[in-house]
DNA sequence: CGTTAATTTGAGACCATTCAATTTCGGTGG
DNA sequence: CCACCGAAATTGAATGGTCTCAAATTAACG
């Protein structure tokens, strides 16, 4: 039975980040209180300026934070996939200082800000997970302000493309290179920060040049070594040997 | 004499992130070991790969994080004034994922590693504290993202004198509108994604329209309110009342 | 006071944007 | 199952913000 319960795979993913994460650990993340929830594509998991009661961990489907500009323009600072939170900060720092939004139809377990902290309080391997969970994150905020800061249109997509495979494929979400892609060409240039004209020529280059292929949904890693070279893409940053 | 500890302004700050700071925290603070070390304009704090065996504490001076790229582009990904760490990450992530640079003549308390994380192990106000530390520099990071990412050149120097200003006028090193201002034109590019010859004139720009005073390492902000709307800067992300 | 770093200026080239129109895709109802 | 619809992707041409490459001027420093 447990091994069906939603936050297994969050409890799976933890226990890698430490020697010490005990079987107790295990059934304390399990014991969490939690609501599932779902929502449809583009919906608002959370709000710029809400103050926060709950963090959310995403089961099923993508999610991305982004910031709105005064003139409408978007700037979308991070993609999240399951078994990651999309507001972890927020248990600590009270209020939203940017949104969330969900990129297809995704379904996540709602958990109180309060029952999560009192978790961290109470158990050390449980709280150091969730601070690195932290700093993986901000890790990956930094490796964005050099792809839009020093990175030409080319090279910002094929990191992008690069991150996302790399971190799909360490969930299980894709093997041989092939993965449910459903990341539309504006969300990519609003991640990119560039517009979504330029994204669709720049796309066309890469798939001319043979490195992806890229149609309904679906992305396919046609040349793996040639994608990373273009994206200057060093997986260092991904933390993921914590 | 503890009032002239050098981790004393370290404790005040973090006292502040929470009620149940103690004078027991205070001195379990200030009893951290530690050494004195200054570098010289552009030394390195931190290499990208090293291990972590130390985290580093501004005392005097700024620094910057910084990536570099295989043409050898420099992209800064945020600056550091006294009382903040500029590597406290790496504290748990282990290895380095960019370089830390001494801006100007920088004095610097460096901490053991391990010292450090006993320490957040033992007191659970200290270990709030520095969790909520990184989580306002992350805060920071998906700022620049934006800023990088969605604003013109001169929105984006605008607000990076903005984020510094408040930062700067926060620790006391500044007022009236006037800071010690060391920051070369060359890393306000590297920090903003623009040449040194573009920020050159967007500068003089922003100084034609009578919102700022930038000489002799001096900045003078004239207009206030001019250069927030300029900017777009909303300093809710700087999370200066958690 | 000499030497190097930092700032400033000019002109031309280029990457990415803007604005519009067209085509394709995905889902829905008849 | 096909017709229809809105969303997403694609194309073209003109514009523009920023870059590149030098060279000149000014400031910083030993």
């Amino acid at each position: 039975m447990s091994e069906h319960h939603h936050l297994e795979p969050l409890a799976r993913r933890w226990s890698k980040y430490s020697s010490k994460f005990t079987p107790a650990d295990r059934d304390a993340v399990l014991a969490l209180p939690y609501e599932r929830k779902t929502f449809g594509k583009d919906a608002y998991l959370v709000r710029e300026g809400e103050r926060a009661t709950v963090c959310m961990m995403l089961l099923r489907g993508f999610a991305f934070r982004q910031k709105l500009m005064s003139d409408g323009d978007r700037q979308i600072i991070s993609f999240h996939i399951p078994t990651e939170f999309v507001d972890l900060q927020n248990g600590l720092l009270g209020v939203a200082d940017h949104n969330v939004q969900s990129l297809n139809h995704s379904e996540v377990a709602v958990i109180p800000r309060t029952a999560l902290m009192e978790l961290a309080e109470e158990r050390p391997s449980i709280r150091l997970a969730m601070w690195v969970d932290t700093l993986i994150d901000a890790s990956i905020f930094r490796e964005w302000v050099v792809n839009v800061g020093r990175r030409d249109s080319r090279a910002r997509i094929a990191h992008l493309l690069c991150e996302l495979a790399v971190r799909l494929e360490r969930i299980g979400a894709g093997r041989a290179g092939t993965f449910d892609f459903p990341l539309t060409q504006e969300q990519l240039a609003d991640a990119t920060g560039l517009t979504a004209v330029h994204t669709n020529r720049t796309l066309q280059s890469l798939r001319r040049d043979g490195l992806i292929q890229l149609t309904n949904g679906i992305l396919r890693v046609l040349d793996w070594d040639g994608l990373r070279e273009v994206g200057d893409f060093d997986e260092l940053y991904l933390h993921h040997k914590v």
